[in-house]
RNA sequence: CGGAGCGUAGCGCAGCCUGGUAGCGCAUCUGUUUUGGGAACAGAGGGCCGGGGGUUCGAAUCCCUCCGCUCCGACCA
């Protein structure tokens, strides 16, 4: 008798992308415990290992910004209702989805606390801060010489959406947002594009991110731009993803903020802004990218642990020795500045492995009697599965292991690249774009842009949930990208 | 805010139609044996069955009503 087919296609997580990808995409968060739900609707609780991996991206963005001349500030996270209401397409973005603080003060009352004291003016809790660094930048500046004028603050937002899901819509997150004052058109056009390649450059390096930069649409614009231009991927289901956005804001809030100052000829002039950001969102991405059925993969170069240790210890005996071995290697490869964990916890041996395969450790390290014994390695790579258990000497094991980080990233990009080369389809009519939605198929078409002017466009996008992603900098404004997106 | 579904142990679920003392799997704890890709046995702990109201001798189950969550849509990083 054979035995019953081992539960090799057994997976770490259930359902299955193909199955439900939405349902996937949540036990995923949960099999590598990055967050839960909170008591507070539409907001969630970041637990360690999910906001490691964004410490991890404000330690390899925040520098990039200051060497470009970027100040960090921080702003209240309260804003003024009349400040909002100073730019009128911004206050149309954003006024359905906003917080308002109306009250300072509680009190006991019949059914527990009540607020009392009104406020004279109600306060937004911040959907983004255009309006109150607006305003600080109308005091600040005053002479051409004082811009630019590069500010950026991390911090938290919030809006308050219909529908949240962990990560990538959620009504409070965190990002960076960066608002730059400049004196003329050219100024603020160059900041986009000089941040839109610092967003592709972290994305592709750092996330092993495929994706493409573009200009959006003028119905997908920012409220109170002139021009957004965005970073987007797409995610393993077919729909894209908005990772990242610029926005040239003209004289537009300068205007309407009031910010001015004395140029070059002695004249008054309104100055040119931008603004800019990335958020936790980036994080809902790097599941929706690289994670499998057996959980997350993380791209080592933001991997909050890079390479796990796991001692393998049969019988107490041989445990010190394997202890031993295992706490050098560890100090070893922290030297070389990589983030090390020795898993020493009283849990079974395959308990910490699936631990370690669910929260997407590149390199996962097994080390029992006879490692010990021969001064050997046994390393697996997250990315390849089990088939890629390799030993080697520990010694070459430390001499290889900055390249096998290098080599998981390119893999990883290596595969978002082509299936962004799958997922994107060229088309030239309208019946194009509709027949291959109409087909099922998931996924990004290119269209000539002339298309955006056709009447029926609208309805092809309503039936099958399209929208215009950007128009990529690669086909000079000719083309568009049009699908599905988060 | 519209449409659909769901709230029962930490997690995943059954029980509900047809009311009668709350169950299963996993996880947890204890012990023993184990350990190189998801261990076995034995025992134990753990629940205001989302909240409130009703019907009833009796409600997880029937009715009303809130609240929350998930998915699809509209809105959006």
């Amino acid at each position: 008798m054979n035995k019953p087919a081992k539960a090799a296609t057994r997976t770490a997580i259930t359902p299955t992308r193909a199955e439900d990808f939405p349902e996937w995409y949540q036990q995923v968060i949960k099999a590598a415990d990055m967050a839960e739900n909170s008591p507070v609707r539409g907001c969630m609780i970041i637990k360690p290992y999910g906001l490691a991996i964004w410490e991890n991206m404000v330690r390899i963005f925040d520098p990039w910004l200051k060497d470009y001349g970027v100040q960090n500030a921080s702003f209240p996270l309260l804003i003024p209702v009349s400040f909002l209401s100073r730019e009128a397409e911004h206050v149309d973005g954003f006024a359905k989805e906003c917080a308002v603080v109306t009250h300072h003060r509680l009190e006991a009352g019949e059914n527990g606390l009540v607020p009392t004291a009104k406020l004279e003016e109600p306060y937004v809790i911040r959907p983004t801060s255009e309006t109150i660094i607006g305003d600080a930048m109308a005091r600040w500046i005053q002479s051409y010489r004082d811009l630019p004028l590069k500010l950026n603050q991390w911090g938290n937002v919030m809006r308050w959406e219909m529908r949240t899901r962990m990560f990538l819509r959620t009504s409070e997150f965190f990002w960076h947002e960066g608002h730059c004052a400049f004196e003329n058109a050219e100024g603020a056009k160059s900041d986009c594009l000089t941040i839109l390649d610092f967003y592709e450059k972290f994305f592709r390096d750092y996330c092993a991110f495929s994706g493409f930069k573009g200009v959006k649409t003028p119905e997908e614009r920012f409220p109170g731009a002139d021009q957004t231009y965005s970073f987007e991927s797409i995610m393993q289901d077919g729909k894209a993803l908005q990772a990242a956005t610029t926005h040239d804001l003209g004289q537009n809030f300068a205007k309407s903020c009031g910010i001015k100052y004395q140029g070059r000829d002695g004249a008054e002039h309104f100055v040119h802004t931008t603004s800019w950001a990335f958020s936790t969102r980036v994080i809902g991405g790097l599941i929706m990218m690289h994670a499998d059925d057996d959980g997350l993969i993380m791209p080592p170069r933001i991997a909050p642990q890079q390479v796990v240790i796991l001692p393998v210890i049969k019988d107490d005996s041989s445990a010190p020795q394997i202890m031993e071995f295992c706490s050098g290697l560890a100090a070893k490869l922290k030297a070389q500045g990589l983030a090390v964990r020795l898993d020493n916890r009283e849990l079974r041996t395959p308990d910490k492995m699936w631990d370690a395969v669910k929260k997407g450790i590149p390199v996962r390290v097994e080390i029992g009697g006879r490692e010990a014994q021969d001064q050997a390695v046994t390393f697996v790579r997250r990315d390849l599965g089990r088939e890629s258990k390799t030993t080697l000497s520990a010694e070459a094991f430390l001499q290889e292991i900055g390249k096998t980080m290098d080599a998981i990233h390119e893999s990883m990009l290596e595969r978002s690249r082509a299936f962004h080369a799958e997922n994107i389809v060229e088309g030239k009519t309208l019946n194009d774009l509709k027949d291959y939605f109409a087909a099922g198929k998931t996924g990004l078409v290119k269209v000539p842009v002339e298309l955006l002017k056709e009447e029926k466009l609208a309805e092809v996008k309503a039936e099958y949930g399209l929208s215009a992603r950007n128009m990529p900098f690669e086909d000079e404004g000719r083309k568009v990208l049009i699908g599905r997106a988060y």
